[in-house]
DNA sequence: CTTCTTAGCGGACCGTCAGTCCGCTAAAGG
DNA sequence: CCTTTAGCGGACTGACGGTCCGCTAAGAAG
């Protein structure tokens, strides 16, 4: 698995350069007025290469959401607990959805932008089934008796860049992620089911 | 409140063609290519007449939703318990959830075309403002202790049309609504917060 | 350093979309 | 029947996501 022999230096520092566009866009712009041609033109690269690098608005909006997410997916594949492995589930599901909470509340806009670009198949999408997936191990092992597929999904369906701008005041800037984990409190502690 | 003293009966009969030529190409072609283009192809009229009587693509769709859900919100103002006045919070809420989830399994389509078009401030249509409202209240009602309005958005953010879709299949054909309710009863009968 | 190969670039181009505009038509009232 | 004007239709616009292909320059080889 170690082809690709060389990527050619400009390759590199153009991926980099769109990235970097896309974020200052989302940053300054709000979210949809993010437009490819846009990015290309601050990144000082052709419209061709985006679509070269990321072949799609969806793939560019996936691949800003992986970078930033990357630290918490390795946090839990391989970090310590209680994020990492040796947790009880309950508490790893409490320090994901707090790490999750955090990158939803700094990158509202990019939640968005890919919630829009992704509109049909958001569940294709890698980091998201890498978080349903953890989401719904950790709650499948605390309470099998409900239905964890649909839960994982609900959980992370909270993860609206709207309802996230709408809950974050400069007042409570972390009400968005303690609610999301009162909710699964409240979940892992409620009746057993019928 | 009743002035608009006529309306031209072509006014009326092109309103009606416009959203039942919506819901055809709804129902046919999925979601996404509803063109408003197409939907005056369809209806028979021309795109200005559209734009005259819906405003833009979110009006449309909003309408439609309204159209949809218009016997619940009534059912639910006035009508006879368990969804109208008069039961327990926790049983009307499950009632009501049984009524929107019925909507929303038979309109998947239009929710994700409702959610596209609605992409900025879904939280502004009326309908959706009229749902979190009744939720709000119930939810309030029945554990004062949570966070409703948050809670309250998490209801409704699940009722995504690609996850209805996801979860409904031939031979379980409300397990959405099943789920749905079931993630309300988890959450009324949760512990106490601390 | 020069030469060759080709990965990679750029931006003109395309089809489609939401939304606007305005001259015309025909519906309603007298 | 005539007048008024609400309402119609569809050409038009600007912007978008995505494609295409001729050219450039990066890197390997000598």
């Amino acid at each position: 698995m170690a082809e690709q022999r060389h990527e050619r230096a400009n390759a590199v520092r153009n991926r980099r350069a769109v990235l970097q566009a896309a974020e200052r866009l989302l940053e300054e712009g709000g979210d949809e007025h993010v437009s490819l041609d846009r990015v290309a033109a601050l990144a000082g690269v052709g419209k061709g290469t985006v679509f070269r690098r990321f072949g799609s608005r969806a793939g560019l909006m996936q691949a800003l959401l992986e970078e930033r997410s990357l630290a918490l997916r390795e946090a839990v594949a391989e970090g310590p607990p209680p994020l990492g492995p040796g947790a009880p589930p309950g508490e790893r599901l409490l320090a994901f959805l707090d790490g999750l909470g955090g990158i939803a509340e700094h990158n509202a806009a990019l939640l968005t932008a890919h919630e829009q670009a992704c509109a049909d198949d958001k569940q294709a999408d890698p980091s998201y089934m890498f978080w349903h997936r953890h989401i719904y191990d950790l709650l499948a092992e605390a309470r099998p008796d409900l239905d964890t597929e649909f839960l994982a999904h609900a959980l992370l369906s909270v993860f609206d860049g709207n309802l996230v701008r709408g809950m974050t005041r400069a007042d409570d800037p972390r009400r968005f992620t303690a609610s999301v984990q009162d909710m699964a409190v409240a979940l892992l502690t409620s009746a057993p089911r019928t």
